[in-house]
RNA sequence: GCGCCCGUAGCUCAGUUGGAUAGAGCAACGGAUUUCUAAUCCGUGGGUCGGGGGUUCGAAUCCCUCCGGGCGUGCCA
């Protein structure tokens, strides 16, 4: 049976606090129990007998002398000393250091850190890509930062329902089917893929407005008869040769995918560009059960399929065939990412997509209207929270339906946090999205609490990252101004770890020198990623995450590796490792380093309760980077096989547990692989 | 204009409800290798914590103000 314990700074903090309140009868005191500034002061502070006496106007260094004279830490730390104006400084017994070390070994699995107390149902809402769009650079932070959130959560035995909230719904929807339209139209009509040539004439036109102009008409010009041939009176709609084309997408969708990717940039892109030009485009719309021919401005047609599609209806329901073809394709490829991420996300058992809730949108809008939140404005519904202004100072609008009758993505979440709180059962939900976001999330929480669909037992929390820069300090994207394929990006992080490989250590097989380098490349991107502070933008810099020195992945693989090649060598010669660490008694560390990392060692659980406590996995890799430091320090000192043997044996057990905790923290929270040599 | 975030060494960044002398890495300079992986370690220099004011035993941290930057701000997500 092992037992667990609390992390040594909440049971002192728990011990003070308790004197506290037994000295001055006040219930909840503070005790402020932080790491000790210098090491000359102990390895523990406790700062709260200067605020309490702030407090209650007395004497902070008698108070504290008198918070001591209560206190009871004599099982984990030497007796405590007052300093400067009321410090009360703690120094934790060797006793307490070795006791702790002993349960960290005889529990390998949690490395003695006790699950929560109180285990909470969490939802997480993370990673969430977009139908018919490659991942890039921005989903690499919503999607690993969401994957250490939840595996941080899940170790300290929280439920965790992941929530994989695709964008496959709303106005994309519409642009995919244009595009889908025009693949179709490139293959089986005009025999050549026209969209590939306009989308690079309207690039390399981009400042040429009259060029474009012109352009944009050509494109128009066969827009519409195009659109004209492919009609089937009896049948509506664009079936003569689209419908057919649906019909075989599935079969086809792979290798067409390219095709159907460019096509869908195509569309946004003139999306963007045909606003204001007044061109106008045929289409046609069903009047008293009748379909007729109307003219309506190019730029609403996206618009209008997406509306068409929101509605639903037998005479929409042609592209439902296809929309699960392009998701398929879409996911395929995001699966293959979250496996070379090494993040536990699956498709489809933790999509739950926007369309997934179509059909609670209008409830969700009649709801809010029947509560009287929801009220009309210039044509579109909107929920006017409290405390939130516009530029007039003006009541904010949260816009849950648009004049044109589509619904936006404030009505999906509405539906979602409903669906995740009602149904799922969620008594915590996390959004990971970039802090752009903020305030749509303070709306809808606003919202979400007004109308009673969160109540106080839930508890809402948006984490927020920062954008990830290139060297010039501006968003990261291509020469082109395009987005970063995360693919590309991820294959080349591989590809440099590689030939650091071949050039270190270029006697390893071929499948070690890979296993490695993918290790290292993949882990060098993510380690870079988390040990910033999640709520600054980064630089990403593929020289400085795959360094050696300094705070990076492969400094921790290096001195896991280290450990490994240790504990061989001493099997080698003759050193039952295992049987020697079954008897831990009599240990006694002497040397400063010993002791150093002993003592760094037992503050695992402090460090996984710190970044769980606000999303930071740099807490985590904080430690880990002083871990290491430590180990170094003590390797550089120590020398372990050579050691006589009572030194030897503890000696292993600081190598065991620091390769222990390297392994977990960098596997199991951040899920970043380990290696045996490098 | 208003709101949110940010400004820490030449560069990139930490800094735990306000705590003792503000820390790393890179770059620069100087050392260490017959030694368990030198993909390493040790040392040196480098700071008006954007400026100013305030709160107090004590401020990079909290408040005010100014300067500089990023993002957001009614029908994208």
């Amino acid at each position: 049976m092992t037992s667990r314990m609390k992390p040594a700074i909440d049971i002192i903090d728990q011990r003070v606090r308790h004197a506290m309140r037994q000295v001055t009868g006040i219930e909840d005191c503070s005790a402020i129990v932080t790491p000790a500034t210098n090491a000359k002061f102990g390895d523990y502070q406790a700062n709260g007998a200067m605020a309490l006496a702030k407090k209650m106007k007395t004497n902070p260094r008698k108070l504290a002398e008198q918070v001591i004279e209560k206190l009871d830490v004599s099982d984990v730390c030497q007796p405590p000393e007052i300093a400067g104006p009321g410090f009360i400084n703690l120094r934790l017994k060797p006793e307490f250091v070795i006791e702790s070390l002993r349960q960290m070994h005889s529990d390998p699995a949690r490395l003695s850190i006790p699950p929560a107390e109180k285990p909470r149902k969490t939802v997480v809402d993370y990673s969430s890509p977009n139908i018919a769009k490659q991942m890039h650079v921005g989903h690499l932070r919503s999607t690993i930062l969401g994957d250490a959130i939840c595996r941080m959560l899940e170790f300290m035995n929280h439920k965790v329902i992941r929530q994989n909230h695709i964008g496959d719904w709303g106005t994309q929807f519409g642009k995919v089917i244009l595009a889908l339209w025009h693949v179709c139209m490139a293959i089986d009509v005009h025999k050549k893929s026209y969209f590939k040539n306009d989308f690079e004439r309207l690039q390399s036109n981009k400042d040429n407005k009259n060029e474009l102009y012109k352009i944009c008409m050509q494109i128009r010009d066969r827009h519409d008869k195009d659109y004209i041939n492919d009609q089937l009176e009896e049948f509506g709609d664009a079936k003569k040769y689209f419908g057919r084309f649906l019909e075989k997408l599935d079969d086809i969708i792979d290798e067409i995918w390219p095709d159907i990717l460019l096509a869908y940039r195509f569309v946004n892109l003139l999306d963007d560009i045909l606003p204001g030009m007044g061109l106008r485009i045929i289409t046609r719309e069903k009047k008293d059960n009748e379909w007729k021919p109307v003219e309506r401005p190019y730029e609403h047609l996206t618009r209008k399929i997406t509306v068409m599609l929101q509605q639903g209806g037998e005479e929409n329901c042609q592209e439902e065939d296809a929309w699960h073809s392009v998701k398929k394709a879409t996911m395929e490829h995001c699966d293959y990412i979250y496996q070379l991420l090494n993040v536990t996300l699956e498709h489809p058992r933790d999509s739950r997509g926007e369309s997934f809730y179509k059909d609670m949108l209008a409830g969700v809008v009649e709801d809010l209207q029947k509560q009287g939140l929801a009220v009309d404005s210039d044509g579109a519904v909107c929920v006017f929270p409290e405390g939130f202004k516009n530029k007039e100072g003006d009541p904010l609008p949260f816009i849950i339906k648009k004049s044109d009758g589509a619904y936006l993505y404030a009505t999906t979440d509405l539906a979602a946090l409903r669906y995740r709180v009602d149904e799922l059962k969620a008594r915590r939900i996390i959004y990971v999205t970039d802090s752009r976001q903020k305030l749509h999330f303070d709306m809808l929480f606003a919202v979400a609490r007004k109308a009673g669909w969160a109540r106080d037992d839930v508890e809402l929390s948006h984490v927020t990252f920062g954008s990830v820069l290139g060297e010039d300090g501006t968003p990261l994207k291509t020469r082109s101004g395009e987005n970063i394929k995360l693919r590309e990006l991820l294959d080349e992080a591989i590809g440099r770890a590689r030939s650091v490989v071949e050039q270190k250590n270029p006697d390893l097989s071929e499948d070690q020198k890979q296993q490695i380098a993918k290790a290292v490349g993949i882990g060098a991107v993510k380690y870079a990623d988390y040990s910033n502070n999640r709520t600054s933008d980064y630089i990403f810099s593929f020289d400085k995450m795959l360094a050696m020195d300094g705070n990076t992945a492969p400094y921790m693989q290096y001195a896991y590796a280290r450990i490994k090649s240790i504990q061989r060598k001493a099997e080698k010669s003759g050193v039952d490792v295992e049987a020697e660490l079954k008897d831990l008694t009599g240990i006694e560390f002497t040397q400063p380093d010993e002791i150093a990392l002993a003592k760094y060692l037992i503050r695992y659980g402090e460090a996984v309760e710190m970044a769980l406590a606000d999303y930071r996995p740099n807490f985590l890799t904080n430690y880990l980077y002083e871990l290491t430091q430590k180990f170094s320090g003590f390797y550089t000192n120590c020398p372990v096989i050579k050691a006589p043997p009572d030194s030897r044996r503890q000696r292993l057990l600081l190598c065991e547990l620091t390769a222990g905790v390297i392994k977990h923290c960098l596997r199991e929270l951040l899920g970043i692989e380990v290696v045996e040599q490098m």
